[in-house]
DNA sequence: TAAATACTTTACAGATTTTTCACAGAACAT
DNA sequence: ATGTTCTGTGAAAAATCTGTAAAGTATTTA
């Protein structure tokens, strides 16, 4: 899942540095310069947050702010170079989320964009791709090739650990240890079993897990 | 509608203070003058949102926060006296919805709650909508192929806290911590109890209750 | 207070998962 | 090439987990 955040700012230099900013954070930026063309991107791109200055030509920052309002409750934050309570409590009041005052710390203006995205966050953190692999962690799904296949608990279990170990080789002991809580290598092959299921079910996917004879097990996506 | 607002603060003056300007809102306040009480508060009321004091016996703010938030996504205010940057950051990474610092104006501190009490409400008057099963937050009905079930209360909030997590798989625990209030997991079939008298009255819907074997329980009305 | 309703606990069967084990086959060292 | 060591495999045994009924406890209603 991708996250689109609107920009909407008259400055140039601003609206630069507010687009950085969150591309830096992974989110995809859509730029609007006018409160006109904030509405009408808003229409017609999918946005999951309105970052909105109050300054603007054709529509000011509580315009937008107000019809966006009567047909979506997008999270938006309201910038302002103002610093006065009645702005903010204006800001507030009209239906906005937030509301930062310029100039603002990098850390503080994240830190509050990420709390409105959080649930977004959550469900995209949550996913790990692996070309044709994908695993869900929210709701413990695997795909392979976009089919879902169906793990044990153990079996997911497992692989996450193997996928969380990408690319380093784990012994069978540390395998145990951290999936199991204690160790059973020295006697059985039951991990050997389980990768063994595991590489079937993952089908094309299979030899993403690798053997490394007399150590263990790595996960490499590569050839 | 009625709501209520658990206000933690060890000051007395202060936690009086907040009190009288949300029953001035025409909230429901509830106090609690240490982490411990705030904690236990929580469990046992039916909470809308909680403003939090950093500084308190017991446990501190940002205890309470994080011991919440493994089973609970109530709006909460962070509290504090300390005007540093860092710690709002750390404040809002953890989980808050907002952070305050004292002393603060009457107006932006009842705007900011307003904000997200509003988002609030929004959410609990909306009509949830599956396919076949429809649930009324505001009259507590629930609706299959059109016709009303009747369902306990505690059924209600059970079914509530696993659509609210369509798609996440929730364990017993987890359960148990969001809908009771403890963890009684381990010992017992409670849950199981439950979800089974559940998926009956849902009839047709009774499948959107998935088992994940080994995990808890998820709501998903796919297939 | 009695009756009805709601909730929890317990025990157990059936289903599924996990482990074990013996052996076959591959990789490696000499 | 040969023996040794290690891994893959299939099937059966063991362990675990869930659904369910039924009984027990608590709470609400009349």
């Amino acid at each position: 899942m991708n996250i689109k955040i609107l920009v909407a700012d008259d400055e140039k230099v601003m609206r630069e540095l507010i687009c950085d900013i969150l591309q830096n954070q992974g989110y995809e930026t859509v730029v609007a310069c006018d409160g006109e063309e904030a509405i009408n991107l808003f229409k017609q791109e999918e946005v999951d947050l309105i970052v909105l200055d109050v300054m603007m030509p054709k529509y000011d920052g509580w315009t937008v702010l107000k019809k966006i309002r009567e047909y979506s409750d997008v999270p938006i934050i309201i910038l302002t170079a103002l610093e006065s309570e009645r702005n903010e409590i204006h800001g507030l009041t009209s239906g906005a989320d937030d509301y930062i005052i310029k100039p603002f710390s990098y850390e503080v203006f994240v830190a509050r964009v990420n709390v409105l995205l959080k649930k977004q966050i959550r469900k995209k953190s949550q996913v790990l791709n692996y070309k044709n692999l994908q695993i869900d962690q929210l709701s413990c799904k695997v795909f392979v090739c976009e089919k879902e296949i169906q793990l044990t608990n153990l079996e997911y279990k497992l692989l996450l650990y193997l996928v969380e170990n990408e690319n380093i080789v784990t012994s069978r002991e540390q395998i145990f240890l951290s999936v199991w809580g204690y160790d059973n290598s020295q006697t059985t092959r039951t991990i050997d079993t389980h990768i063994k299921v595991l590489r079937a079910k993952l089908g094309v996917c299979g030899d993403y897990i690798k053997t490394v004879r007399g150590i263990g097990y790595s996960f490499s996506k590569e050839e």
